[in-house]
DNA sequence: GGTATTTGATAGGCATATCCTATCGAAAGG
DNA sequence: CCTTTCGATAGGATATGCCTATCAAATACC
């Protein structure tokens, strides 16, 4: 019941019999074969049914979110037996925006060393891959925005605020005191893609300063974009903890961004499933006591 | 998996495997079997082996703890599954204290008329078992004190407040007025046994009165108390709902208890387990438009 | 103290479920 | 019209689940 349940999230993430089927390490007749005793075992449709997929029914919609719970509530089961045989173990998978790519390692400095048996692996991704991934159990935890767009049932632990700075090869005029985000209207910026909720913040705060930006350069990458600055002509706009690890050289400098005095809340996010598993417990408690902001 | 996770409940219910066997309907060696895979499964001694069963190891305490949660969630999906099949149906699980059985009609009465497939079982149980049994998804819902003993992680409904009368054949000379508890000294009471919460706060409210009472007769069953008061010559004390059904002849009568005009609240109690099943979704909305205490 | 009973583990055998490979038919794309 | 994609179907090997029968240890009883 509960592979045939994994099968059923796979394939409606994956949209797609075949994919969800390789996701699974199985092969398609398999899965096919999964959905539909599924589908005989709960007595309703759960998927339309065409020459491919064609997405989930009313009543597929409801046993997802149902499998969800059942699939990580086991997962939970698995990992917590794992912890009491042999300690604080096993995967943390993390997904986490760009600009907070860097708070990363603080995360995991203390929390390596203190279990040298959990391993991360960590991915770049936008805020709604992060809540999309959370939601289909693909990561454990994930590091992004908590104070813009709808979170839905998670539990956050906000981290720090996001404050801004113009970032530009040394000698940059506008580098010799704050910039205001209205002074930006005739500097040439490569930002982030529009898809990144952070590209998103910072077109806001140019609009609202009445400044019109089109790039030339856009990229998911921080690396991309610091590179740019480096390298050619244009400046670029990052939270101060994205810019830091940059700014050891003479090569750029940086100035923070004022007028607004922007500030976006960061923090870690995680399935509300109580209670936690020992290893994302442990996270959350070492996020807490990181955070700069007790009181939020 | 599920399956074994239910044969884990049922021997964590039953301490047992044979009965435990019994009430899974499988054999025993099928149960023992499925006990040792869940323990390879998951690399943890779960109970502790002798000859015999001698309860659980602490990781099987936890182990117990998601496997509720995990066969609860199961079943929820098959109930919520089956009723988008073929609308609200299905059993609903019951147990009441003795001295709520009449409410339960008032629960049943617009709701059997709304939703006819639908079937309720009622046990009459003490407290302590619903609560247990709610625990070990043995029933659906049960009805009891919601204001005396801790509850756990479990939604309630308020529904009214118990409040007390004594009972008596007709003529009995306290039968004239209000009764004060302590003028209870020296009549013969007989009282549901001292397992029920009901009789626990009786014993409270008289010995506060410093009334010592010791029954001749107890039982677990209020029908047993008013025969003896219609057919002998004791009295009992009863909640005005337990006992209005019995006053419609003129065999017995009965009067307010006062100094203290004690009051405990009564209500429904189901698992809190989001979302609610419709069937109990529906109960509970019922419930709620029939309380007496809305802003309790 | 010796026998009977209770309790859970083990062995062997059968039925079923699961998963694979190979193939098919319908729909979509060029 | 041909090719590709996608999911369903068929057949066979393997694994799992569950049963009956039996055993060994501990306990209860006379």
């Amino acid at each position: 019941m509960i592979d045939k349940l994994e099968m059923f999230i796979a394939l409606a993430r994956e949209e797609h019999f075949g994919r969800a089927a390789a996701a699974q390490g199985v092969t398609q007749p398999t899965l096919s074969a999964a959905i539909k005793q599924l589908e005989d075992q709960l007595g309703v449709m759960l998927v339309w049914r065409g020459s491919r997929y064609q997405g989930l029914t009313p009543e597929g919609q409801r046993a997802l979110d149902w499998a969800r719970r059942i699939v990580g509530d086991a997962r939970s089961l698995r990992q917590e037996m794992r912890v009491a045989r042999e300690g604080l173990s096993g995967d943390l998978r993390l997904a986490v925006i760009p600009t907070a790519l860097t708070v990363v390692s603080d995360l995991t400095a203390g929390f390596g060393a203190a279990h040298p048996n959990v391993r991360f692996s960590v991915q770049s991704k936008t805020s709604a891959e992060i809540l999309s991934m959370l939601e289909n159990l693909e990561i454990d935890a994930g590091l992004t925005y908590l104070d813009n767009e709808p979170l839905g049932r998670v539990t956050t632990v906000p981290l720090y605020a996001e404050r801004y700075v113009l970032v530009a090869k040394s000698g940059h005029p506008l580098l010799n005191g704050p910039v205001k985000w209205s002074d930006l209207a005739d500097v040439q910026l490569c930002l982030l893609t529009p898809d990144m909720q952070n590209r998103r913040i910072i077109n806001q705060h140019l609009s609202e300063a009445g400044v019109e930006v089109a790039p030339q350069i856009e990229s998911t990458s921080v690396v991309v974009l610091v590179s740019h600055v480096v390298r050619s002509n244009w400046a670029t706009i990052l939270p101060v903890r994205a810019a830091e690890i940059f700014l050891k050289g003479d090569d750029i400098g940086s100035v923070p961004l004022i007028e607004p005095d922007a500030s976006h809340v960061v923090g870690l996010v995680a399935p509300h499933r109580e209670p936690f598993t020992p290893v994302l417990a442990a996270l959350l408690e070492r996020a807490r006591s990181l955070s700069e902001l007790k009181g939020y």
